[in-house]
DNA sequence: CTCCGTGATATGAAAAACGTATCGATGGAC
DNA sequence: GTCCATCGATACGTTTTTCATATCACGGAG
């Protein structure tokens, strides 16, 4: 399918002479004539007056002539959006993300790649952590912003930004106005955390750090879903929660944020997208990832 | 050229499923699937994910998708506007037409062919009555409104509306009051007429009449292009002017027609077309022209 | 009238598209 | 795990389409 007779025709209508035109064409006048009657048949309308050695478009060849180009250029057109698509500077990328990400690493990873991919349009779904995985492989969503570490079979994740961990307790607190706490500290303290299922790897390295760094058995006295949350509920003096450092910027009136010294970089968000995935804006936003990675 | 590719691929996309499209197509698969794959190699983008048993379209098949209805609906609307502009009822009508014309026939002529076919683009050119029949046989107009007879090899014409003569005079002259006059009492008067070369014929038609009804030699004493021109100098005093009956709706003040009794309805405009032209837009002209001439 | 240029026609060769038969891979049933 | 059904890809021979060479038919110029 190559719009052969079209261009055929167009070739023919520039020239006005069969002739010339077949030259053009690279191809012998006989086959062109061929053609040409081809397309009148299919059209359904005489596209060329032949009067003696002289030939004109008819009115209907005037006609449609001009949408003759219309067609030629939209094809063309259709070809190169396919090849753009095909490197990934156009088409969709669908991000699915927890709503913990949109504090540093969503904002960082899609206004980088925005910027080196300005036609690409982006998606943003805000979803559970537990669905995501199912988002991605159903192919839903292209790529997942999620807290790692992660183990799903069929996909792959790649780590964005590791924070270490802070605790935040309300201002009439004992640790209000500590520049640093360590795990040990927090043995006996009220905590409030999210449930196991929300981020089971995750709550596995917090639990982790309480038993070796702390000596004590992380178990939440409180479960919420969202840092929002949990921080109303240390503000209103149920307890103390460890989150990942950044919170800072979420501590609003009443809440004080103390780094937990011995925390390793273990609060980390990054990206999930299935394996061998041969995607190309896939494969762009996930070099973009890489390079904030560092 | 029938765009056979990409109904294959729009039809693979929508079905997205090799077997059942070559069904839809009543062709069979094999066939189908090289199709696919020879249009991905022109395209130079990979359009289907094949999968297992499982086919989705690519990001590039996505973009490409949209794009190849548009083609493939320019294309129809392509073929269909050749198809209506060969019926007539599209296109361009260009219209050479003598000065006198725009009194009477023009207006009719164009009003109810534009009411008939009103998709078609009327071009009107004003031209000397001399030069239209080159303009219509170079092609330059399609059809041209003339003044009958009209004797030219190579055309065609066909008498629209026929009026009888009368006779415009200033308001100060002997007949201004007459109800009507006779070529005969015309003998003497001082005339005012065109060169015989701006229409030959009709001019033959007038001398002839003045002396065969008339019994003098029609031999105007100022010779005038235009009906505006000779009904100034009648104003001014110069002398009297010979014009077709519908002249009354231009006599200003200080004129007055006087109509001519013994006169046939010899003042004839028609239109003037190529012998054996095979435009339909013309066709459909000439008879919206003959319904008027009844 | 003859000759040259032009588009249409005829015919055989090359290329493209198609159909039948078959393979290979994948997913589900047992 | 094995078997079976399904689906797309491949192989190959047939039909259809397209092309090139040769030739014809027509019209205008000398």
């Amino acid at each position: 399918m190559d719009l052969r007779r079209l261009r055929y025709f167009v070739t023919v209508a520039e020239e006005l002479h069969f002739g010339r035109a077949a030259r053009r064409l690279n191809i012998s006048q006989p086959p062109l004539s061929q053609q040409i009657r081809k397309l009148e048949d299919e059209v359904g309308a005489q596209l060329f007056v032949r009067m003696g050695r002289q030939v004109t478009l008819s009115d209907a060849g005037e006609a449609f002539l001009g949408r003759a180009y219309l067609v030629i250029r939209e094809y063309e057109a259709a070809m190169e959006a396919a090849r753009q698509a095909e490197k990934g500077a156009t088409g969709t990328l669908e991000i699915a993300y927890i709503p913990p990400a949109d504090l540093h690493a969503l904002p960082l990873l899609v206004s980088k790649f925005q910027k080196a991919f300005p036609s690409v349009n982006v998606v943003l779904r805000s979803m559970h952590g537990l669905s995501i995985p199912h988002a991605i492989q159903s192919g839903r969503v292209k790529v997942g912003v999620v807290r790692l570490p992660l183990e799903y079979p069929g996909l792959e994740t790649l780590s964005v930004v590791r924070e270490r961990l802070s605790v935040v307790v309300p201002e009439s607190h004992g640790f209000a106005r500590r520049r640093q706490v360590k795990f040990s500290e927090l043995a006996g303290q009220r905590l409030i955390g999210f449930p196991r299922s929300l981020a089971p790897a995750y709550y596995d390295v917090i639990a982790g750090l309480c038993k070796s760094h702390g000596g004590f058995v992380y178990a939440p006295s409180q479960e919420v879903e969202t840092i929002q949350t949990a921080l109303s509920l240390v503000s209103a003096g149920l307890g103390v929660s460890i989150q990942p450092r950044s919170i800072e910027a979420l501590c609003r009136k009443g809440l004080r944020p103390a780094p937990i010294s011995d925390s390793p970089a273990c609060a980390a968000i990054g990206v999930a997208y299935p394996v061998g995935a041969r995607q190309a804006v896939l494969d762009n936003f996930l070099s973009i990832a890489r390079s904030i990675a560092r």
